[in-house]
RNA sequence: GGUUCCGUAGCUCAGUUGGAUUAGAGCAACGCCCUUCUAAGGCGUGGGUCUUGGGUUCGAGCCCCAACGGAAUCACCA
């Protein structure tokens, strides 16, 4: 049992001996002590006062007593003011120690066939161009945000929807008609998505140079500017031939079909390349192509059933003036579907492919309007999930110039950024001219690991809900409270128990409490086992910024006391057998966080 | 204008359900430490009115109200 539950409990028992009271488990605050004082948990009296009706030093002082002379746990306690200062057994360290040792996955909850089934919607890219840092960020929260739900007992099912029908296609798929001269990523050399995206591009230089030459044109028929543009636009022939396009789609023309196809397969084949680089992957993918009919199918459903209104146009709405929000289209009266009718769509097909209890979407919290809806509606609908679903909302990445803008050309492309990681990871590991013995295989894979940690790291340690700012200037740094400083520490202990092992040194599945303790020493062991709350905590509020932080903290803890001991050169047997086992956790305890981030470690580094 | 989110060191960010005279890291600057288990490291110095003003209480960076500043969103776009 860990020490601070068999502390919350021997302080109610305390309380309820002492005052004959029956003091609520909130109400026992134990919190780390502070650093300035003697003492590792502290218990703070105050909300006790009223019951005690003494002094706070004397409630302290009282408590303290009842508390070293019941438990085995508390070595010695102090009290100043109404802080009550508990000085913690070695023996209870051993054995908190050997309990951490045992677990294989400490701090994890394994999932059962009668866990939560919990569907993690993450990336939903468009088909018209390549991931940027934007995505990245969003597929390595959705990944991290899956293994967290995981790790806390949860059946998590990993999605991913894609946005694989629009004018958006259209527009690449006309460019490359008309100026690809049959380019494919074979010919080109490019990868599948960037080919596409070039289109992309490509149609958007020429609509404006259309637009602009027709605009001048209107203006010298005497229109003014603003309304000689907007005409511009609509008229555009290579705009009105994407719109042509696009209905023929939704006829199921053949040729469009075919290309359209042919097109997304290129781009899929350029995705599943920079999501294998980032290291996530999903079980279940979804087209939108697939789904936006099934929307139809349930909005007219509602629409039967009372739930929305039709306008004289034909038009579907739903009225969310009563929850305090506006009215919301459904679909066009054209009757095709928008957005919201698509998600209702994907909603349906999920719930029928997975009797899901809970839903996550990992969505920019540009949409937080978006899922306010959606969440109203699929309640609505009978989506029993609907009401409390999920929205992972965070913060976008902004460069020092601002938003990333593509049009501009001031996006970070994801492949160009991961390439340039690695890159930078392997001219430090070659510069400090380390393993030189390493085959280039394997300093490249350091390199790999390091680069994508750097990154993942440099992502993820921010709270997810705030905007963030990435200077490509600066670059992600290696140094400091970065990944490959945490990469780096598991490295060196792995180096150490390696060393171990080869002198001959057999780490015992249990410790026997023979050694002396350092403050340092029970200190670690009290932030190793800190990780499970920390797990806990961040499946509550999905927030992988929590264990990258904490893993940071530990490392840097754990560094002050490497540097200031000796482990193989430690004289006491039991003591190095000791910190060997320590050390083991300590490394354990930051593999397991650092993979619930999809961040690798490395043997060697 | 309505709604939501954010505001902490020159810069980038932490800060657990409110706790302790002194609010923490990293980067950048300066100074030490590699014959010592991996220096991608450690130690030290300087740097702050936690945007502002009220309120709640034993106690506020954290909770409430207001103001100021910034972001997103409010489409027959996705």
């Amino acid at each position: 049992m860990k020490i601070e539950q068999q502390l919350s409990a021997a302080i109610i028992a305390a309380i309820k001996e002492l005052y004959d009271f029956d003091a609520p488990a909130e109400q026992v605050q134990l919190s780390k002590t502070k650093k300035e004082f003697e003492g590792h948990l502290t218990l703070v009296v105050f909300p006790f006062l009223r019951v005690s009706k003494k002094k706070p030093e004397d409630t302290a002082q009282e408590i303290g007593q009842y508390l070293q002379e019941h438990t085995d746990v508390i070595a010695s306690f102090n009290v100043i003011k109404g802080f009550l200062n508990l000085v913690i057994a070695p023996a209870a360290w051993i054995a908190l120690l050997n309990d951490i040792h045992a677990a294989e996955k400490y701090g994890f909850t394994t999932p059962t066939d009668r866990s939560p089934l919990v569907m993690i919607e993450y990336s939903s890219p468009n088909t018209n161009k390549p991931l940027h840092l934007g995505h990245v960020r969003n597929n390595l929260l959705g990944w991290a945000v899956a293994q967290i739900a995981e790790a806390n007992g949860n059946r998590v099912v990993k999605t991913n929807i894609v946005n694989d029908r629009g004018i958006h296609i259209c527009k690449s798929m006309l460019a490359w008609q008309k100026y690809g001269n049959s380019e494919t990523p074979e010919s080109s050399g490019k990868k599948g998505d960037h080919l596409i995206g070039d289109y992309y591009v490509a149609f958007d230089k020429h609509y404006r140079a259309e637009v602009k030459e027709l605009a001048a044109k209107f203006m010298a028929e005497g229109m003014d500017e603003e309304a000689a543009t907007e005409k511009a636009k609509a008229e555009a022939p290579l705009m009105k031939e994407a719109r042509e396009m696009l209905v023929k789609w939704e006829h199921n023309d053949r040729e469009v079909r075919a290309l359209w196809r042919k097109m997304n397969e290129w781009v899929y084949e350029g995705f599943d390349e920079t999501y294998k680089a980032l290291g996530v992957g999903f079980d279940k993918i979804y087209y939108e192509s697939d789904t936006y009919l099934e929307g139809r199918e349930k909005v007219i459903e509602g629409l039967q059933k009372g739930l929305f209104y039709k306008r004289e146009d034909g038009s579907v709405w739903a009225d969310l003036t009563g929850e305090g929000l506006d009215e919301k289209l459904l679909l066009r009266s054209d009757g095709t579907s928008v957005y919201m009718t698509q998600d209702i769509g994907t909603a349906k097909l999920r719930f029928q492919d997975f009797p899901i209890n809970k839903m996550v979407y990992v969505v920019g919290n540009e949409q937080n309007y978006h899922f306010q809806v959606l969440s109203i509606l699929l309640d609505k609908l009978g989506f029993e999930w609907g009401k409390d679903l999920v929205h992972f909302s965070y913060g976008m990445v902004e460069l020092p110039n601002g938003k990333m803008k593509s049009r501009e050309g001031t996006v970070v492309d994801a492949d160009e950024l991961v390439a340039e990681m690695v890159r930078q990871a392997r001219q430090t590991s070659d510069e400090a001219g380390k393993f030189a013995d390493m085959s280039e295989e394997e300093k490249q894979e350091v390199a790999r690991i390091v680069g994508m940690g750097a990154l993942k790291y440099f992502l993820l340690k921010v709270d997810a809900r705030k905007n963030m700012l990435f200077n490509p200037e600066e670059s992600i740094d290696f140094n400091g409270n970065t990944g490959p400083f945490v990469q780096y520490t598991y490295a060196r202990i792995r180096s150490i128990l390696r060393k171990a092992e080869d002198a001959g040194i057999v780490i015992p599945e249990a410790l026997e409490a023979n050694v002396t303790l350092s403050t340092k020493e029970e200190e670690i062991i009290q932030h190793v086992a800190e990780f499970a709350q920390v797990v806990k905590a961040a499946g509550v509020d999905y927030s992988p910024s929590a264990i990258a932080n904490y893993c940071y903290e530990l490392v840097k803890e754990y560094n002050q006391f490497y540097h200031e001991f000796s482990i193989l050169r430690e004289e006491d047997e039991a003591k190095k057998v000791f910190r060997l086992v320590l050390s083991q956790n300590v490394a354990k305890v930051i593999r397991l966080g650092m993979g619930l981030l999809g961040i690798e470690m490395p043997e060697r580094m």
